[in-house]
DNA sequence: TGATTGTAGTGCAATATCGTACTAAATAGT
DNA sequence: ACTATTTAGTACGATATTGCACTACAATCA
């Protein structure tokens, strides 16, 4: 049974959350391209790390936004040419979404570009402190995909 | 002198808050009235918490957007009947924005029906690992506003 | 094979965020 | 007191997010 205290600690943790993400969104896209938003970046990054020549419903599951979301940050990225679409000879109605050199060049510059803010967090936190807080925030992260897995997708 | 790995970490720590923030945020929105986002019911809880009477361009200090997504995201809430937006007596440029009944009313609902789903968060972390890490967020959101502070204001 | 159902993507409209430019009012400097 | 500067808020436009509706294509089934 949780008491008002409990209730009052984890609502402050998200309330921190919160505040952070827009924190850290607001220093990073500071270090991006003018007119160049978070997910942009993430979008690219994404295609980087997992593998490119996904399709657009995929990416948007991936990241947890409607596919019509995913269509517009796809077209966005491609217009500064950092990805590009093709048919896909296997399924005639959907696309595949691939890497250009711009595309991984602008990861390669954006990520030495946050590199000496990421840097500076060790500032303020012991790496002991930093594993134990990326370990409780993903614990807490899994948590929550898997009550939302629960229940509903989010788009059709 | 950060090694590869610390900024791996560090990169890490900031993608699981935004996720986190992604996911917390639609889980509490799914609890809210059709149409009532997030940042609504901040507005209110933070006048509630704070003090009413304060000026739209305090509040977007303290929230940290630029007035004009204050100044409508006060009339979206006073169009609920949350909100009333009265002249400021001591100065005539600026008008106070003062909580309704209704609004306080909301908020007791709000935190109501999202204090069930708070209460989970035992399930997977331990009250002396949500102490450490709601000091360890604490302590990392200080150090981004102190470094937000170190350079510029985002509006006028 | 033809009809039904499901899936991938886009077009459009509504709302949110936010920069620029403006008006009105207060304040500072002379 | 008069002018210049600063401050509070709004109007407007641009982009982002998202739901709904639509088209094109695929898969299933009779």
């Amino acid at each position: 049974m949780p008491t008002d205290d409990d209730l009052r600690r984890a609502f402050a943790i998200f309330n921190e959350i919160g505040i952070l993400s827009q924190l850290s969104r607001a220093a990073f896209e500071a270090r991006l391209p003018d007119g160049v938003l978070l997910p942009h970046f993430s979008l690219i990054n994404h295609l980087v790390r997992v593998a490119d020549g996904q399709t657009p419903l995929v990416m948007a599951r991936a990241f947890q936004v409607p596919k019509t979301t995913m269509s517009h940050m796809v077209s966005v990225v491609a217009k500064r040419g950092w990805v590009e679409l093709r048919a896909n000879p296997k399924d005639g109605r959907s696309k595949r979404v691939w890497l250009t050199p711009a595309g991984r060049a602008f990861r390669e510059d954006a990520i030495a570009s946050i590199a000496p803010d990421l840097a500076t967090i060790s500032d303020v936190l012991k790496p002991q402190a930093q594993d134990t807080l990326l370990h409780d925030l993903q614990t807490l992260r899994e948590f929550l995909d898997a009550q939302r897995d629960g229940e509903n997708g989010s788009d059709g």
